[in-house]
DNA sequence: CATTGTGAAGCCCTTCACAGCT
DNA sequence: AGCTGTGAAGGGCTTCACAATG
């Protein structure tokens, strides 16, 4: 395995995990190769955007006719994913636990819902979308036994504060949290606060100020 | 009213959206003051962070008991809330439509979904969390009539892409897009792309990162 | 001559360091 | 002594400009 280069920037993360969509999309419809213009402008940014993130990566084109679509997927597969799937409880199982759950027991990806928690004794010991609910107050007896790696945050936002210790105790390392409640975790805990309202708040505000 | 300053990067307006949100709570608590340390703890970040941020908008703390906390809300208030309250649509009633209109239509937002749309027959007509269910097909149609400003495109991701010129027609102002496939619109039109997907990938490489 | 790869410049955001105030 | 407000430095990400390549 060709050495990966260690420190991708964050937004290049994010690119890279945009562009294999896209060129997964791509590749169905029997694409074999892109230029950056084009995959940059499926994605709304410039071209050499792009290839900047290709060249941080080490990715190049030996043919010249743009960018070879499944060399780079498998490319970019070998940063983006760990060798082995990824563990991830959804804790809370109402609308947004369902819409999450649901959205990614399809795709194939290295990641993996493996157990959802939520506290309604009618949700308890059913499963959704293959996924069993175990007991929300169990939370940090069931997660020993479990490999859990990443857990998603989907209760109501004055319950998040209820789970902060035991993921720490629990030994997760990746926290999404779509509460408005923002939570710290010490350092070695990745935290994504991920709230809907601030989302709507910046978008409200920049199309305000459009109008001006 | 005062002068408010006109060019907030766009981090502060998302960390504003989020310290509101955190004060209201202190002030249900009856806390009236809040240094910088304090609110900075509560988020995660430094206080200068804090002090920064309220420098750009130009708010001061007249006594030295720290800010005080309802004349911050309200100056925040001032900055992002539009005068008149923005209307919302949310395309796609499944779980994650129905997770943000259930979410939003409690709080005392200067932001209302007012409308829904779907393809599912048994949707159509209904109300969900009191916001009415349209045909989707109807959606260019329909969207006339009513005063929207943004919408939130909760639907299948490969649904996504037919609701782009009607958005645009419509004169919509800003889009929120929870499905894989970015959209790209014509200048003027805002533009959230907010994949799951994407933040557990980006997630989970620095999850393996740290393991090194 | 269109496309890639990249040093250098530019820009935006965060952090440092410290002066000023109470 | 502790907190705020801020110029200046620093760091990271994007864009410019252009050389290299087929």
């Amino acid at each position: 395995m060709a050495a990966i280069p260690s420190n991708i920037p964050e937004k290049t993360v994010e690119r890279l995990s945009e562009y294999r969509r896209t060129l997964l999309s791509c590749y169905e419809q029997g694409i074999t190769h892109v230029f950056s213009h084009v995959l940059a402008g499926m994605h709304g940014i410039t071209a050499v955007q792009v290839r900047r993130d290709l060249m941080l990566i080490g990715f190049t084109s030996d043919a010249k006719k743009g960018y070879d679509v499944k060399e780079l997927i498998d490319f970019i597969g070998n940063i983006l994913d760990s060798p082995e799937p990824l563990n991830i409880a959804v804790i809370g199982m109402g609308h947004l636990g369902q819409a999450i759950t649901k959205y990614f027991n399809d795709k194939g990806l290295k990641l993996r819902i493996t157990a959802a928690f939520d506290n309604d004794p009618q949700k308890i010991g059913r499963e959704y979308f293959g996924v069993p609910v175990y007991a929300a107050d169990d939370f940090e007896h069931e997660v020993d036994e479990m490999e859990l790696n990443l857990v998603i945050i989907a209760v109501p936002s004055e319950a998040a504060a209820d789970y902060r210790l035991p993921i720490i105790n629990a030994g997760i390392k990746g926290v999404l949290n779509f509460t408005s409640k923002p939570l710290n975790f010490p350092l070695g805990i990745a935290v994504e606060n991920y709230d809907i309202t601030t989302l709507l708040e910046k978008l409200a505000y920049f199309v305000k100020d459009s109008e001006v």
